[in-house]
DNA sequence: ACCTGAACACCGTTCAAGT
DNA sequence: ACCTGAACACCGTTCAAGT
């Protein structure tokens, strides 16, 4: 409840009709994603909650693409990017897990992120956290540079993988994953030996336990694996 | 020119109105995407190509996101399952760009497949044949088990990540690009000196050497870490 | 059972016209 | 320069009614 305040007196009471700038833009955007899921994020609905037309919002945001990159920088901000403690192993996977948790949170926002990077400074901060902790590992620095993306984008696929297209909630992800453990249990042993013989292993295991080991498994291998000498920048 | 036919005469000589299916449906939808892109593949555009309403097509799918899967099931059955020669890594990594290669042609479809999983007949002799080399290549039989969703989600997101939204050609790829390339060269060696240190190595490659490091390095990673003792079939 | 017209409830984006 | 009403060209999905 306001108490009083130094707006002229001549303005209604009922917040006046803040101007559009791209900062309220976005932070609108962020504030229906949180209540009600990116799929509600449109240009229509954004510029009904700022109280005017769609074609206002195209002064500040090229299109719906620009406008979703730039709620995920917004989000960025709060991934735990100083991680406790433990070996840089540990930390790392903790930094990586605090990505995975944010893009988890708001589901769809990992679709959008695969396609329309984000560049701002809190990806910047990340990257910088990622980096300085493979280096802490003795990981030489061009597999460290090209393992980033494959770190990040292990985060970022899983966290979209587990996103029902916008809202439809339980129901298709499980519809899904029965169709798939339907299809690997019901392999037959003469024409598909292996599948039959692995799939117990292939559904087995918690998400969180895959996705640890994922982190592990790339983390091992960016450290086995040397970037070829090539490598011209483009 | 079709010479003559046992059709009824009756009938004009245009091609009938042929039964729905759901076998048809799926069969124009593929059609509809190979010659104007996966974006193109709605519900009403489709039913107009069937010449029937989008109504109609609601009785063979249950949704848009059920169409997609069964357009890239079909797809599936194009990769090159059976590779060449070579040792196992290399007839791995010669299958695992097939499949790239197929979802790159066709891009949008990666995004669906990030999230509709296929589990279709294709899908299933794709699994065996990476499970067949993995083993061939000595790795332990719980690792490949995990292992092939690493490597394909990898794939999948590598396609998905170079799709920009539906069509939208060249211009906002590049746009994109010059964003995150431009964000990591800025970046100031005060604050980010990791990133100021290695965004060229960060930004060089090629695309195909990119992709055949990152093949190299899951496949050293899945070699290196075992899955954990646990994994409870759930 | 299968099919459909019509409607409901939306979209993104552009553009000419206003201030 | 910034903002907007109105339009253009679409969407997915449902449902009552027909055959």
């Amino acid at each position: 409840m306001r108490a009083h305040s130094d707006a002229p007196r001549s303005r209604r009471e009922r917040p006046a009709k803040p101007a559009l700038t791209r900062a309220g833009i976005v932070a609108a955007a962020v504030e229906i994603m949180r209540a009600e899921g990116l799929g509600k994020v449109t240009m229509r609905r954004l510029a009904q909650e700022l109280d005017t037309g769609p074609a206002s919002l195209y002064v500040y945001v090229r299109n719906t693409a620009e406008l979703h990159a730039a709620i995920l920088d917004e989000l960025l901000g709060t991934v735990h990017v100083a991680a406790a403690d433990g070996d840089w192993r540990a930390r790392l996977e903790s930094v990586l897990a605090s990505y995975t948790a944010v893009l988890f949170e708001h589901r769809g926002l990992a679709t959008a992120a695969l396609v329309a990077r984000p560049s701002g400074e809190h990806y910047l901060n990340l990257v910088e956290t990622l980096l300085a902790l493979l280096d802490e590992g003795g990981v030489p620095s061009r597999q460290a540079a090209w393992g980033i993306d494959l770190l990040l984008q292990y985060a970022t696929a899983t966290a979209a993988e587990h996103t029902t297209r916008d809202e439809s909630p339980r129901v298709r992800a499980q519809d899904e994953w029965d169709a798939l453990s339907g299809a690997l249990r019901r392999a037959s042993d003469q024409t598909h030996p292996y599948v039959a013989g692995l799939a117990a292993e292939m559904l087995s295991g918690e998400p969180e336990a895959r996705l640890s080991w994922g982190f592990r498994t790339l983390i091992n291998g960016i450290l086995h694996t040397p970037v070829p000498a090539d490598g011209s920048p483009n």
